[in-house]
DNA sequence: CGCCTGATTCGAAATGTGTCAAGATAGGCG
DNA sequence: CGCCTATCTTGACACATTTCGAATCAGGCG
């Protein structure tokens, strides 16, 4: 006789459930995550993904923050390999790095059914 | 004559880059990002996630952390959104909501080449 | 009811984060 | 070189977060 469990309850419904996630992965993954958990953050990130290339000077209009401010939460989501820059001439502009992106996503994705 | 621009570089390279992410999407968002930035969150998340259905009791043994600071965890992971509770008896066991990490799994899904 | 176990809430301490003003740095231009 | 603009760094402050121990709540059981 073979039991069949219950595929929503007993089966992992993510990829975040498939991988050995230890607490040096964590460690390494998690400030990832972080910096796009702030609003600002997640809106430069976005602005960033849009425009490909970016310069600071076409961010910081957008928000009601300092020149500093945005600077700063720049080298957060920098530091956390979500994106890159270069500075040309005056300006400094900014990518996506889609790399770190599609890990983040992979980790999400959802392989169950959705309730 | 026409002219055609290199997609690498002027396309947007996610699906973050197309969404019309004002602030107040952004501070509704945010806050899943941010509760996955914490490694210990992080970790429960994939441990719950793992086990589909899990009891509390099952986590703990798995940090060096107290029990009120994983309880403490669990709720902002549970205020975010990514998880719910429901108690059984003496037990309260954990599941994973699919549609929250879906939502984020599409937002950071990379549309265009990756470098 | 009274006690035990599992889980959460409360209160407090240490540490981290977001923000700005002021100052420093980098590069173009005269 | 000296000045201007764009960007970043520093220093400071208010606020948030992580963590714990102690107390509290919820439910089972004698």
């Amino acid at each position: 006789m073979q039991i069949v469990l219950d595929p929503v309850v007993e089966a992992p419904c993510c990829v975040l459930g498939t991988v050995d996630l230890d607490q040096a992965e964590a460690e390494r993954i998690a400030p990832m995550f972080k910096a796009l958990g702030d609003p600002v953050r997640l809106r430069l990130a976005a602005l960033i993904a849009a425009g490909g290339r970016v310069c600071v000077c076409e961010l910081t209009g957008n928000f009601d923050l300092s020149g500093p401010t945005i600077s700063h939460h720049l080298k957060t989501l920098r530091e956390a390999g979500l994106v890159d820059c270069e500075r040309t001439g005056t300006w400094v502009y900014y990518w996506i790095r889609p790399e770190s992106l599609q890990l983040l996503a992979g980790l999400l994705q959802v392989t169950g059914p959705v309730g």
